[in-house]
DNA sequence: TATTTATATATAAATATACGGATACTTAAT
DNA sequence: ATTAAGTATCCGTATATTTATATATAAATA
């Protein structure tokens, strides 16, 4: 087991839950902020937030302020290439 | 959140392990029983045999015995698409 | 039948993850 | 300065996952 083979592993782990690849799917579609994402998934902000972090630190999201919301976007170009190869 | 991001999730989950991600390249590979998974991962039987279990329950992967020894191999195309796009 | 080889299962301990609620932080508007 | 909106963090508890050890099964061979 190499190196390349555990960091692949990682982005499957953090794709691997159900909020979060919702998360990733819909903001492949376009959404952005923290709020529609919230009303999309039907969950508390603290839950939504928190996976978002877990997506960032992971290396999948980017994420910039435009006033007071954050807009979310997938900037790993494995993970895009992984949720659509399950298109 | 609908049915197909949930099934599609579990997928992911199932892979997103070091050591089932290893597992599944492997298989993608040739490789086949066992024995030649531990070897390659250098880790103890019962533990390979456990994900083996993971991934068959994740409908992964199929098993077919040929004497003493069992093979597996990937049955499930989007999972072998997914590790396929990491390439 | 007894033994060996290959693989699977059970259990328990350690660790990691999930989730909800409260709260803190940051920016914008008043 | 105060307030409101949007978002992030912290904490406690519940649950899940991982791993090792020990043991069990199943087929092959002696």
């Amino acid at each position: 087991m190499n190196h390349e083979q555990k960091r692949k592993s990682e982005i499957l782990k953090a794709l691997g839950h159900p909020i979060r690849y919702c998360i990733v799917e819909g903001l492949l579609s376009g959404e952005r902020n923290v709020a529609s994402l919230m009303d999309c998934l039907s969950l508390p902000q603290p839950t939504v937030s928190r996976h978002l972090q877990i997506l960032k630190s992971a290396g999948i999201l980017g994420v910039q302020r435009a006033g007071n919301e954050m807009h979310y976007s997938v900037i790993n170009t494995e993970a895009r290439k992984v949720v659509e190869s399950l298109r």
